[in-house]
DNA sequence: GATGAATGAGTGTTCATTCAT
DNA sequence: CATGAATGAACACTCATTCAT
């Protein structure tokens, strides 16, 4: 019997990234992903269950290795401040480095297929920031507000800078994410 | 186009948003949202150029009234706190007061419509408030970063807020809508 | 607008009909029987349901045609045996004059579409006949047996006799469906 | 074919006549059939030279199984009516014992695979009754009418009779199956 | 202006079969 | 001998749009 072809496997990952980046969830439908595969439609019913299985595979997969790189270096004896701004930075390399897997993630966020995965799955890699979080409150150098409200000021700009759609003028310089830092920082600190 | 009965046009919007909010995007069908508003698909086409353009249109057409809504009051006069500080109230309550209109913007913001719609032509609306920054600017109340830089912090905590995708538990009450304009002010300001 | 075209729907029911005699029930998919009648598969939408009710509705109005023809000339006052006599030529010439829509009710008998089918509802027409056997045990003609096996030794056998499948060589000659009506007779009288 | 291992040949006919009656003709697709199995799909085409081949061969296995029940205890000295009956009892306890076996038998004989079986191929096995007819009808015991004519009245009432799709409340007891041999006797009897 | 009928092109998915190991 | 991977063709069905009235 032939093995499993892993080139294969990722090159369907890659096709579903790339398309979905270039005509939108919508349109990005299984026969097209397959040809841009270069493999026939059944062949993607091997790796994946259905259409469902391989987005939102695709969009875990996407979500783990952006919070593994979120949190790189993460230092709990650090100040808290210093503890936020090394994760706001380590997401826009992230994003400057992966803009395809990240603008899947947005896509994938509003398609109906979002509803399927849950999300408290996704955001308990951030566990050890909601830890952070709790004790900047306790030690009053954070505002004392639900958590939600943190996490917009911290993370959804950070979104909205990097997507292209929403600011397609933005560059992602250092000076300019420490310029976005100090606003975040200045919203949720006490 | 205007068009004889303003009635039936009025239903197709209507049955628009109502689709779009019950049964998503995708599944939002010419011939669906046709017999919602108890009508032919042909007829559609004769208000509308063709889905596109329904969609377009509609879209553009909450924007406008929700602008208006945001703008309600504008006193040029007041302090820049206070003219901002208004405006973030009427969006909320424009967006309680319409939750489809709005959820219908944000589906559509994510769509691939979207792109067709020229943003700028959206956000002219606006334009008093980028003479307000621009002053803040100049006088030192506000930080002198770029205006996406100042929108982001203003208008998206809103949006995300408002959104029950995205903040499934905020109610909207008073109090805490104070606390996150709080957030957003000195997110801002200098 | 355009009025619904008999002609049309006429011509899916003698294709479902034809294909399903030619090349079987599997086999005939809508898109083939669409073909057959010189129609868009989805034209066939618009006449039906889905295929199931296609295939359905093609099997009770044969099955509603057959029980008219098959009581036509129904008389409750002839001896018992003439009555189902009667019938007994009434279904031969029905099947003989029509082949392909008998056959078309064996196939579907067999298909997984049979379960769909309320066969009580099929076999009401045939109530006056159940009313004949009732009265024909209560005077001692009939044998005192269940219904069913009276239905098994009067309609099988002409069933049978007629399916070509079955019985390829059978002609339905007069003698020989009075020769078989003999037998059928002998085996439920008393 | 002949090959080695005929437990796993054994593994496929089981598991194809599991499956037809399960989940009917039309969804016993090669694959399901070999999962069942616990074989490769590639497998099977080791044992068979296609589906079909498959389907027909288990069909004929089966009705070889079948006609050999039937004619157990076969004795050519005894009294015609005897004969017959003690076939008649035969068949039924098969079908009580392989219901699975006959429903397939049943299933087959409606499919479209039913035309690439040689049919007198399958009656060849049933010889000596065609012996045993022409001598009733010799002697006078038995109508003189075609051969089709018989065995439509004797073994097509048990096969409906055993039939759950068209006989479901039938239950087998010897009494009941005691009168429908009665029934099919006066039938064909002079 | 308004309509329901009509459609070709597309959807996600499964199929019987073959390939390479 | 035996396998799981691989596939083109087909499936039932829906779509945005146009046609004829």
């Amino acid at each position: 019997m032939r093995h499993k072809d892993e080139a294969k496997q990722d090159a369907i990952i890659r096709a579903t990234v790339k398309l979905v980046n270039e005509i939108g969830f919508v349109s990005s439908s299984v026969s097209k992903i397959a040809r841009e595969a270069n493999v026939s439609p059944a062949t993607l019913y091997i790796y994946y269950e259905n259409k469902e299985d391989l987005l939102v595979s695709t969009y875990i997969d996407i979500k783990r290795r952006m919070s593994e790189a979120a949190l790189e270096g993460f230092d709990d004896g650090l100040p808290i401040r210093d503890i936020i701004k090394r994760l706001w930075f380590n997401l826009f390399r992230f994003i400057a480095d992966n803009p395809g897997d990240f603008q899947y993630t947005e896509q994938f966020g509003n398609s109906p297929y979002s509803s399927l995965v849950d999300q408290s799955e996704v955001e308990k890699h951030f566990a050890p920031l909601v830890e952070i979080a709790r004790r900047g409150i306790e030690r009053k150098i954070i505002k004392d507000v639900p958590l939600e409200f943190l996490q917009i000021f911290i993370f959804y700009p950070i979104f909205v800078l990097a997507n292209p759609r929403l600011c397609a003028g933005f560059e992602g310089d250092e000076q300019s994410v420490e310029t976005a830092f100090d606003m975040a920082w200045d919203a949720i600190k006490l």
